[in-house]
DNA sequence: CGGGAGGTTGACAATCGTCAATCAGAGTGG
DNA sequence: CCACTCTGATTGACGATTGTCAACCTCCCG
C-alpha cells in the first residue's frame, strides 16, 4: 500500500467484507487494485455473450442485469445486481462470455484485469475466500431462480422476486427493505420470471389488491405486510447466505414434501 | 506425498485436470486429502436442505442430483451431477445447506473436510483455481436451466436437457454421445424441465416420432441425429466451456435478437 | 404370482400467452 | 406553453401450451 489509495473500490470492500473479516492491509490490497473506472449510460452493455473477457468488473452505483437469448429472441434476464456487486468474475475467468451484462441505469463501473484479481486472491486468502464465497452465493441465488421459474405460479414468482429485491437493498445499503425504488420495467420482470410483461402487469395489480403491495407514481413498490408477502412468495433468505440478523424479516417456509416422491 | 497415496479420489484428479494443469505434486495434494468413502443407496441422501455442512463430497460412482422442494411440495432439480463431480461444494463452504442432494442411483461418495479443500485451494493456486473453476462452471450451467425452463417450450427444453446430457457424458468419459444410458425417470426429467411427468411422456414421444431420438428397453436413448436434436433444443455447448475440440457436436444458434428491446 | 414403480394414454381444465387497442407520463422542440 | 413522440403501463378478447385426473399397461423383482 503505497502513498493514497484511491477509494474507488470502497463498495467492492464493503462487498467483500461482508464475507470474511478483512484487515487494513487486505482493505488496502483490495483498493489498490488497477483498475479503469467509467460511467456507462442506461442500457449499455459491460459485456455481451460470446466475447472474449479477460476483465471482471465492479458495479459503483446504479443497477445491472445478467441476460441470456434463447432461439426465437426470448430473452432471460437470469440475474439483478446492485452496488459493490461483481458484476463479472464469472465471465471473466472462464475467458468466454456465455451471457450478456447490461446496465439498467447509468452506472458507474470499474474494470479490473483478471488476473490481479486472481493474483490477489492467492496471495491473500482471505480476500481469496470472500471472493469465492461471493461466487459461491451467486450461484445460490442462481439455483432459487431456477426453482422460482421452474416450479412456481406467477403469483408465487413475483411475490419472490418482490422480496429478494427488499432483502438484497436492505443489506445493500440501499434502502428499507419494506420500500423501495424497483429499477424495472414490467417487462424486465416479465424476462426476471419467464412470463410476459402483460401477465406481470396483471399479477402485480392482483398482488396490489390483496394489499400485499402498494404502487404509486415511477416504479415504487411499498410492501404491505412483509409476512404475509413472504408467504405468499415462499420466500424463505436461507439462500442469500445472510448474516443471522439480516434474514430475520424472513418467514421460514416448512418444506412440505409432496407424498410418495422417490 | 508420503508413501502410497490412496486413488480413491481419482475421479476427482481427473475432473480438476481438465480446468488445470496439475503437476505430479498437485495430483498427490489431492490424493492425499482426508477422506471418508461411502457407498450410498439410491434414494440416499448425501446432504439435506437447511442442514449444517462442513464436509464436501466427491461423486466416486453413479449419478447424483441436487433439488429444491417449493411450497406445497412441488421438487425443481437444479442440477444432475455424475462421476468426478465436486457435488457440495457449493453447501460446504457457506456452511448452510440451501438445497438437498440426493444419488439416483447406487453411488460410491467421499467426503473430505471443507477445512482440508480450503487449505489445499490456497497452499495450491493451480488446485484452489481448479476448484474456483469447478464452481464457476456450475453456476453457468445454472444459469443456461434458468433460460432453459424460463424462456423455452417443452419440446425446445427437453432437447436441450438432452443434449447437454450427452456431451457431460461423453466427456466424463461414461459413453458415446450420441448413445447413452439416462439414469432418470420421466418424473426426475419433469422436475429438472419445471414441466408434469405427463407432458414429458408426450414431449419425448413426440422427439421420438421426429426420429430425433430413439428409445429401448429401459431408459437408453439413442439421438438420431444430433445436429438436428441440438437445433431443436437450441443447444449451444459455450455455457459448458469444455475445451475446443469437445464442444464439436455443437450447434451454435446465431443469437437473434427480438426486435425493438431495451 | 402378486406387488409396485414407472410408463402411456385420453378427456378435460386452467394458467398463461398473443394480439391489439388505449392510456399515462416524461422528455423535446418550436 | 403546448403539440409531438416515445416508452412503458393497462386492459379486453381469445387461443394454446401445459397441467390435472384417472385409468390402464408393462416390466421387474421377490
Amino acid at each position: 500500500m503505497s502513498s493514497e489509495p484511491s477509494l474507488v473500490l470502497e463498495p467492492m470492500v464493503r462487498r467483500l467484507s461482508y464475507w470474511s473479516k478483512l484487515n487494513a492491509d487486505d482493505r488496502g490490497a483490495i483498493l489498490d487494485l488497477p483498475h479503469r473506472a467509467k460511467l456507462l449510460e442506461r442500457h449499455g452493455y459491460i459485456v455481451r455473450e460470446g466475447e472474449k473477457v479477460s476483465q471482471s468488473c465492479v458495479l459503483l452505483s446504479g443497477y445491472a442485469i445478467r441476460q441470456k437469448i434463447v432461439a426465437g429472441g426470448a430473452r432471460q434476464i437470469v440475474a439483478v445486481h446492485m452496488k459493490g456487486d461483481l458484476v463479472d468474475l464469472q465471465n471473466s475467468f472462464l475467458g468466454t462470455a456465455d451471457h450478456s451484462v447490461q446496465v439498467l441505469t447509468d452506472s458507474q463501473i470499474a474494470y479490473i484485469p483478471a488476473e490481479a484479481l486472481k493474483k490477489l486472491a492467492f496471495d491473500r486468502p482471505t480476500v481469496g475466500m470472500a471472493l469465492w464465497l461471493d461466487t459461491l452465493v451467486d450461484a445460490s441465488v442462481f439455483r432459487e431462480w431456477i426453482a422460482n421459474v421452474g416450479r412456481r405460479d406467477a403469483h408465487t414468482r413475483i411475490a419472490h422476486l418482490l422480496c429478494e429485491f427488499a432483502l438484497r437493498l436492505k443489506v445493500a445499503g440501499l434502502g428499507e427493505a419494506t420500500e423501495y425504488e424497483l429499477p424495472m420495467t414490467q417487462e424486465q420482470i416479465a424476462d426476471c420470471t419467464g412470463l410476459t410483461p402483460v401477465h406481470v402487469n396483471r399479477t402485480l395489480k392482483a398482488l396490489e389488491v390483496e394489499k400485499l403491495i402498494e404502487r404509486r407514481s415511477g416504479r415504487s413498490v411499498t410492501i404491505g405486510d412483509w409476512r404475509k408477502l413472504a408467504a405468499a412468495g415462499d420466500f424463505d433468505s436461507t439462500y442469500l447466505h445472510l448474516h443471522e440478523n439480516e434474514g430475520a424479516l424472513t418467514v421460514r417456509t416448512p418444506g412440505v414434501r409432496r407424498p410418495g416422491r422417490a
